[in-house]
DNA sequence: AGTTAACTTGAGGCCACCGTCAACTTTGTT
DNA sequence: AACAAAGTTGACGGTGGCCTCAAGTTAACT
């Protein structure tokens, strides 16, 4: 299974490029020209293209602790005492993060390019069911919503911090509350349509 | 002010132009090669730069249309009785127009690439501001909503259908009910930060 | 110190889109 | 019918990012 190590010389450069993935998606988004990551790593794009063939490759070198991180949160959100107050904790860590991070941001939007699923973010998949479902069960999350639905709070928010980034880094914080009060019981009504399936979820972030 | 009027060839053009426009930017964004637009238009590249210097030009004559239709819905939602309806109204039929035209959800996720606001957006901007107020003041919608909050409407539901438009292309009304549950009365809670303001929101909207 | 396999390099071919312009065609006017 | 102005055409040069590969360099093992 584990491939022959790396050496010396080509583990520092894969390093670097690491790094300097990091850096640049945060700053330019994930669309960035690759040269401008070979660049900032102070190595040729040759280089880049023998240590990670595809993009996408890259990006989930480069999104690997952003991916960690979140499971913490998830974790974390999990050990607190009121099940509302952990949904809240949840999305709104994860908000912020996609507001500090471009990248994120557009990996929240859009998926991976062409992801198999690894075994962190199946773990992550079934915390968020858990934060849902404690946060249903507790009685304040209304309980017609589903972990499917939070792509929804995602997708939104990623657009809002998006479009107000340069101009007022933090009212996506106002969006957001905007959008958690209407998803309490007491706000509820019926809803006019079923939520997509975790197939068709699935299958949007397949496609990019 | 009025120009020299076009040639009879060219005025053909022009319309045949227009209406390429609609169908290309409906089916595949505002992002479309224009060489896709003049060869559906049955005309020359050369012509259609002719026609339209810019990018922007075109997309102006492509949508006016929709403008107008946005006015209209905007009159006739001022015009059902109960405010709040009124106010749901509008947002579902735009939301609806943006369903049903890949150009036109670019258009509201992003404004106009550079556009000199016309007589008919100002319109529109102005019974925008009736809607809300109207449905403020009528006590449904929450009292700290501002006509600036619309736009994280917009985004939300822009994100949505681009996102799900493939695979699901209704859900977007799940999204919405779930929107317009948090933006009544009696489901506010105090916001973490003030709206946008006027100028910022114009800031964004220019900056395409 | 020598050998070889691993690694790096960057120029170069490819592609897709942009926007221009000199040569040609059409309109409509006298 | 002849002419000038208006309009059309599409090949072309420019840009920018993608990805490759033959030639050169370096690590690591004997």
């Amino acid at each position: 299974m584990t491939a022959t190590p790396l050496r010396k010389d080509a583990e520092r450069n894969r390093e670097r490029l690491v790094r300097a993935a990091q850096e640049v998606f945060a700053e330019s988004g994930l669309d960035v020209a690759l040269e401008a990551v070979a660049k900032r790593a102070g190595v040729s794009i040759g280089t880049l293209y023998n240590r990670f063939p595809s993009r996408a490759d890259l990006v989930h070198a480069a999104f690997a602790d952003s991916v960690e991180t979140v499971g913490r949160l998830a974790e974390h959100a999990l050990g607190l005492d009121d099940p509302w107050d952990g949904f809240v904790y949840f999305v709104e860590q994860v908000s912020q993060l996609q507001a500090g991070d471009r990248g994120y941001n557009d990996l929240a939007g859009r998926g991976v390019p062409a992801a198999t699923p690894t075994e962190d973010h199946l773990r992550g998949y079934d915390l968020m069911s858990q934060i849902v479902a404690r946060a249903r069960d507790g009685g304040r999350l209304r309980p017609d919503f589903t972990l499917e639905d939070m792509a929804f709070i995602t997708w939104s928010i990623t657009k809002t911090i998006e479009a107000t980034a340069a101009t007022s880094p933090t009212v996506w914080r106002r969006h957001l509350a905007l959008i958690l009060d209407g998803l309490q019981t007491p706000a509820a009504h019926p809803l006019p349509e079923p939520p997509l399936s975790r197939e068709q979820l699935a299958a949007i972030y397949r496609d990019c």
